[in-house]
DNA sequence: TGTTTATATAAGCATATGATTATATAATAT
DNA sequence: ATATTATATAATCATATGCTTATATAAACA
């Protein structure tokens, strides 16, 4: 009752289906601190390159996410604009740091990073 | 990174999923605020009881919710003692209140009240 | 220009999901 | 004891989901 921002039960439903896999939702927890390209998510998920492009086009399509190209590689991150960021924001808040899904890429110099 | 109680991800993408679903979801917010039966379920949603009963027993085999007979009904409720308790709560508090459909089973004279 | 690299899309397939119908169980009412 | 009521479970089925393989696109590079 105390959440600042309301979510009807349809959107809501909507959103917590796709936030309800796991790889979506570690997808989404690593974007909120780092943006990525896809090459890095399969890297980090030992997963197709379809298989994460599927995966990200599902959070592009309801507006998650937004994709940008930098160089020769499209970048992907956290659309804050998004209508029901902040609630989606509340339910990655709860989740543990997935930061070293990215440090081991850096280890392993695959960390792709062009500014 | 403020909020209270860390699920790992996998459980969180598990409970996600589960409420990922228009009825599911529902079905906990009205639980929020009343103890519900099956047959409740069945008018509100419209739907037949296996359905219902079906979505109830995800709901239970996961611990969200309680299942108490009060004679001849089985009543459900909100299990507030689940380890993710808070993580669950705090979606739902996102979400408008469903006590309108009560209200309207009230009104139809279709609410079980055994007290 | 042709080749490589990064990503997207399409088609196909196995499994998961949510509903239905039919039936079982268990308490209540007659 | 029997019938009724409330609920659960099982079997079935259509659709959704997530992956794979194959192919398209589009920028970068030689």
């Amino acid at each position: 009752m105390d959440e600042s921002k309301i979510v009807e039960v349809q959107k809501a439903s909507q959103l917590l289906k796709l936030l309800g896999d796991k790889t979506r939702l570690t997808m989404m927890k690593l974007l909120q601190t780092h943006d990525c390209c896809v090459c890095e998510f399969v890297e980090i998920f030992k997963m197709s390159q379809p298989a994460i492009s599927q995966h990200l086009r599902k959070l592009r399509d309801v507006g998650l996410v937004k994709e940008e190209r930098r160089g020769q590689w499209i970048f992907y991150s956290i659309n804050n604009k998004h209508e029901d960021y902040r609630f989606v924001e509340s339910i990655l808040n709860h989740l543990p740091e997935q930061d070293g899904l990215v440090d081991e890429l850096e280890v392993q110099g695959l960390r792709i990073s062009c500014n």
